[in-house]
DNA sequence: CTGTTAGCGCCTTCAG
DNA sequence: CTGAAGGCGCTAACAG
């Protein structure tokens, strides 16, 4: 600054103005000025802007994995929203590690960013609950707001695992294999709450209806079959399965292939997500629509809600929707 | 800090000290010191570290589409390679746009970050070198880095071209279709050039043996139906597709279908990626793969290598690979 | 080993 | 409308 308004023959404070104030500016002043940034090739330095107390334009974004297609779609509705505003995301995956996500929130709060945007995996919100009171907002995604004082935004998943339930149910299934990941993700508990909702409502048991498989998110072969066989060798055996998320319903589509079974002849399937594959698939895939890129929008949308003054944190919960295709069928008992 | 040294006793430098410097400092002081910060719960301040002239902790990313998993997946590689550092990246897309481009490149710049990783979709490089020059390093990823001064890490595309071509010429291909984006992306027409230069090697000419389509890469149904008739209309009918990645891949193997044709009896396919579905949708999927976490952990790694004192620039060229599965067959017309 | 001091670049009163 | 001055939090000399 001090360059440009040597250049420009005016003081910093006048540059100052010309950068902040405009309008306080002469005309030819201002003109004058900027042309002196150009020369020099002034840049704005962010940093001290934030020491002087101008609200930072970086938000931290801190999810499970930033290469997993339903996160990364997240991100895209909180950088679009941002980008409004100049601001910028400041990523981080936590890898399914408490420990890391710590550290990712530590290293934000350090940055001292606008805000940071969590899908936490830690259950202890506590730490999130005292970042936001130190001055850092804290907005959630993808996980009930519970009794914390913080705005969330989340997507409900007790209702999903009741849509691909009720779904099957009413094609005449009566035993159904619920596939989750190897490692407990919460919302893939709670869609599970919602399978088992439909299942009392339909006036079944949970231990005669439900067969609990699992397998790991990265997906080796060996764990997917490991998978299938469970499954397979359940007594009586399942007609059909609901799958975590798209991409293990793919895996298992796979597997069930290579046991020799046909789709949705011999074993209905239901995926999360749908992902853009999922309609091409053969067969193309039942699965649970979620409203990803809403989420990360709205996300960024309330986050950027609390420097308002007045404001009062709230949860906004989205509606997932079951996407019927031709994964699933009545189930060859019936036929 | 002005807090934590009067809790602990002490002045402001020996809490600097604690913390940048800690073995100069008696135990017993240090000892004090760290819990004064944790009773007033100190956060470290970023931004002022930086105005202070230590280096920054935030690196950016700025790629096409965040949301598309070939970048996603080279974000990874990056955030991975810069954990070690305590380094956190800021990541922008630039939706195959110049003037997102240099925006994002500007704010990035305004943020003081330690360096920028770039997939530039502008081929005007300038604005680039000169950044490097004014002090923020910049790293090109996936983009040859000609006769620029900048390190920059590629993968070979005009290979990996001609690696897809030349598998369906041995098995008897003569006429190919390329399919590409709908707007030129660069690496998309690298690659085209190595399918053009293994038609002219294997005798063909150029204008008799490739057939040249377009859809987009977000691709609407309708923009594949158009590509796909587009194919089938060219007289002589081509007996295989080469596409710009797997996701288009997928869509024209939908498009193929939908048109009564038997993928690879009818018509051989190849994609490019060997993103994670390649290998489970039926037919499997025959492609290029090309090692992008390695990409992005490569680049990052050179990025963080700028800042030492006698580095000169470098450029790492990845090769890619032919992943042959079973959506690629001899032409009926050889049966 | 600990304390004092100056200044990084910017913004915002306040005085001219 | 423009200029001068102070301080945000931190670090690196340097003096004690």
């Amino acid at each position: 600054m001090r360059a440009v308004a040597h250049v420009a023959g005016v003081s910093v404070s006048t540059v100052a103005n010309v950068l902040s104030r405009p309008s306080v500016v002469a005309p030819e002043t201002l003109r004058r000025v900027q042309e002196a940034m150009t020369e020099v090739g002034y840049v704005r330095h962010g940093p001290a802007r934030v020491l002087r107390g101008v609200p930072s334009a970086i938000v931290g974004s801190v999810m499970l994995d930033l290469a997993n297609p339903f996160y990364a779609q997240v991100n895209r509705g909180i950088e679009d929203r941002l980008a409004d505003q100049d601001c910028l995301v400041l990523v981080g995956s936590t890898d399914l590690d408490a420990a890391r996500q710590r550290r990712l929130l530590r290293l934000l709060e350090e940055q001292a960013v606008r805000g940071v945007i969590v899908a936490p995996i830690d259950p202890d919100l506590t730490g999130l609950q005292e970042m936001s009171r130190r001055g850092t907002p804290v907005v959630l995604v993808d996980h009930p707001r519970g009794r914390m004082d913080l705005c969330a935004v989340a997507v409900d998943d007790v209702l999903g695992g009741r849509l691909a339930a009720e779904h099957l149910l009413a094609l005449g299934h009566r035993r159904i294999a619920y596939v989750s990941g190897v490692v407990g993700v919460a919302a893939v508990d709670r869609r599970r709450t919602g399978v088992c909702e439909a299942l009392a409502d339909a006036g079944l048991s949970v231990e005669q209806a439900l067969v609990d498989a699992h397998m790991s998110v990265g997906g080796s072969l060996e764990e997917t079959v490991k998978a299938v066989e469970r499954i397979l060798a359940a007594v009586p055996r399942p007609t059909a399965v609901i799958c975590f998320n798209d991409t293990g319903a793919l895996e298992i589509l796979h597997g069930l292939e290579a046991a020799g079974l046909r789709v949705p002849a011999d074993m209905s399937v239901v995926g999360y997500d749908d992902l853009r594959f999922a309609a091409r698939l053969s067969p193309p895939l039942t699965t649970v629509a979620q409203p990803t890129y809403q989420l990360g929008y709205a996300a960024a949308d309330l986050l950027l809600g609390e420097t308002q003054a007045g404001h009062t944190h709230r949860e906004i919960v989205f509606q997932p929707s079951l996407v019927v295709r031709s994964s699933t069928a009545p189930p060859a008992t019936l036929l």
